[in-house]
Formats: C-alpha cells, sequence, structure tokens
DNA sequence: TTCCTTTGTTCAGCATAATAAACGAACGCA
DNA sequence: TGCGTTCGTTTATTATGCTGAACAAAGGAA
C-alpha cells in the first residue's frame, strides 16, 4: 500500500482554508455578543478573547477588509451575511465535533471540547452535514444508540488491548495496535520489549 | 442554551498544539523518504514537500532542537523514537479520519483528503483511537455496515431537505437547516424567501 | 588540478498574528 | 470648563514560516 501523504504540494491546502482559528473566533465573538449584549464593540470582543484591544482591532479591521464585519447606524460592530455564515459554519463545526467525541465516541467532555474547538473551522460543510446526518441516524433509534455507547465502553486506550484489528488488515501497521501510546515521550516504546 | 464558544482563552489552546501543520509533514516526509529510498536528505525533503531548500534547511533545524530528528552515521536525517511517534500518530490520524469521511460518511475521496489532511495533526491520540474503535465495530458486521451506508446515501446536501431534526429540538438552531448552504457567498440565503 | 554540480546553510524580505505602549478623541461628571 | 476615564487606533516588537539569493563545502569528471 503506497503511502498517500505528502503528495507535492497538496498538504499546504492547510494555509488556504477559508477561514484562520482566530478569524472564527473573532466572528462568533462579535456574534455571541450581539446575541447576549445587543452590541458588540472592539473593547468588548477583546475581553471576550482575552487579547488586546489593539491587536482586536488590527484583526478586526482584516475581517472589514474581508467583508466579513461591517458596523452598524451606531458604530458598534455588526456581520455581514458573509460573516455571519462563516461563523455559523464554524459554531456547527463545534456542536457536531464536540457532540459526536463525547455522546458517540465517548470521550470525556473537557478533551471532546478542546478536540472541537481546534477542528472546527477546518471541516468541510459536506462533511459535517454529513456528520451531522450520521448522528441523526445513530441517535434517533434507542436500541442502536445503546449497542454503540455499549461497544464503545469496552474502549480500552492502552497498546495491547487489542492484537487483531479487522479495519487495518490490508496496512503494514494496524492503527489500533501501533505505539502511539506515549507521544508524550515518557514511556519507552511497548512493542520493541 | 448557553453558547460554550468563546470561554476565556480557551480557544488559543491551538496554539499550544504539540505540533504544527508543517512540522507534521516534515516529520512524516522523513519517515517516507527513509522507508522508500533508505535515507533522508534535506533536499529531499525539501523536494518532497515543494519547499525551498532553505526553508527546510530551518525548519528541520527546529526540528533537531525538539529532538524529533537527528543524523545517523552518514549525516542522513533520522527521526527519533519521539519524532517517530509524532510521525505516526499524524499518519494515523490521517487514514482514520480519511476513512472514516469516505468510507463511513460517505464523502468523495477528494474532499475526504483534504478535510483529513487539515485535521489529522489536531485531533488526540484518545479521540483518535475511540474512532478507530467505532469504525471497527460499524464496519465489521457486513449488515451493519450496509445499514449505514443505506442511511448516508439518502443524505441530500441542500438546506430545505430536512424539516425537522430530532437531533437539536433543545437547541435554538438546527444544524441541518441552517442556512451554511452557501457560504462562499454566491447565493442569496435561502431561508429569508 | 581545475571546473561544474550538488548540498546545506545563512541572510534579507514578506506575511500573519500576537503583545505592549502610546496617543488622540470622545464621554461623563463635578 | 476642566479632569479623568474609556475607546479605538497606531506603532514597535516578537515569533513563525515561507521565498529567493548568496555562499561555502564536498564530490565527480575532464
Amino acid at each position: 500500500m503506497t503511502r498517500q501523504i505528502n503528495d507535492g504540494s497538496f498538504w499546504r491546502e492547510f494555509e488556504k482554508n477559508d477561514i484562520t482559528h482566530s478569524a472564527a473566533h473573532y466572528l462568533m465573538a462579535i456574534d455571541v455578543l450581539r446575541d447576549e449584549y445587543g452590541y458588540a464593540r472592539v473593547t468588548d470582543v477583546a475581553e471576550m478573547l482575552e487579547i488586546s484591544r489593539g491587536a482586536a482591532s488590527m484583526a478586526i479591521a482584516q475581517l472589514k477588509k474581508r467583508d466579513w464585519v461591517t458596523e452598524d447606524r451606531n458604530r458598534f460592530l455588526l456581520l455581514t451575511d458573509d460573516g455571519r455564515r462563516m461563523a455559523k459554519l464554524v459554531e456547527h463545526n463545534f456542536r457536531i465535533l464536540s457532540q459526536f467525541f463525547e455522546e458517540v465516541l465517548g470521550v470525556s467532555k473537557e478533551l471532546a471540547l478542546a478536540d472541537a474547538c481546534k477542528m472546527e473551522h477546518l471541516m468541510s460543510l459536506e462533511t459535517g452535514r454529513r456528520l451531522v446526518w450520521l448522528m441523526r441516524y445513530i441517535l434517533s433509534d434507542d436500541k442502536r444508540s445503546k449497542e454503540i455507547q455499549k461497544a464503545m465502553s469496552c474502549f480500552v486506550p492502552g497498546c495491547e488491548s487489542v492484537d487483531y484489528c479487522p479495519l487495518c488488515d490490508s496496512q503494514e501497521e494496524c492503527m489500533l495496535t501501533i505505539d502511539t501510546c506515549d507521544v508524550h515521550g515518557t514511556k519507552k516504546r511497548a512493542m520493541e520489549n
């Protein structure tokens, strides 16, 4: 099996993503602030995101250039239709991913939120929608939902928990048995011993 | 329902991720090159990733500082145990995600690879392992697998395809019916008309 | 030995995304 | 009116990650 990683400069699509992680959070902050307080100013965004007003000012200036943010009659910040769409896309991706990680995969709430927050702005609309579709299917039937929960509940995080994985038998290394347990490098590699 | 996005500076964990997207691809390039040609030099990595030798030289210097990369007796690049673990983690995340998107969600191969490549270095080891576990469960039973494929095959990407979503009834907006269809801003918003 | 190529490094320049500090304008009160 | 605070912006600085150009060292061919 040929490894299909690192084909040319395909990997650099990461840089050309529609929106950066920080831009997404600026948009969402404006959205949330307007929802909760009725208005959003540079200072409010800076406070909410815990960054300096200067940084917020510059970042929001870029968002205005991109036509994602404008000002209303009172000079308060306002999302454009495009800006709202981007904010909603990322918000929904976050909700979908965190719900999927927590409720289907059984990951702890904390880790589910952390993983979802990192990936939220990178999942395409189509993939996100299909993930909702899948969760709708899984969670709509109580029996099916319970079965999956049961299957996931016997999950064992250790390397040696499984000696054969039907998913990977065509590949050189199984994704479950491969030693990626101690990525942070405290333990010795298990497979060598 | 309170929105749990933008709580303080939690969103900035993105910056503190163990590994950057580019660093992950440098490590994987070295891994693949050694696998396929038996050695890896700065120039080979630069060629594979389609970046300048200068950039590769500087990036790899950083990876050496982090103790992810060293040199062998012949001064060829070599992954340390930690470097190998990081490379394997990202490679496996890529495989898991792309397989999940394509085979379970039914996303096109192209989009599955693009999404997976963007998210590969951000998914935690635990979440990745649990996703393999889920896929193992789903794909191990032919009947179950077919049922999911059937459920996913009636997926309709349009906004108006669903008028009630049992997943979202406790939330203010449904993730499926919400108008995030034309994120790239060519169409007019469907819900307003 | 001389010449040319390959290889790896360094440097200047650019873009992004952040901080910290300074500053002007507007607001609010006594 | 004047003082102090708030607000938004600007500037200098830092760090990352890239390009392109220059350059030194090593190797191969005549």
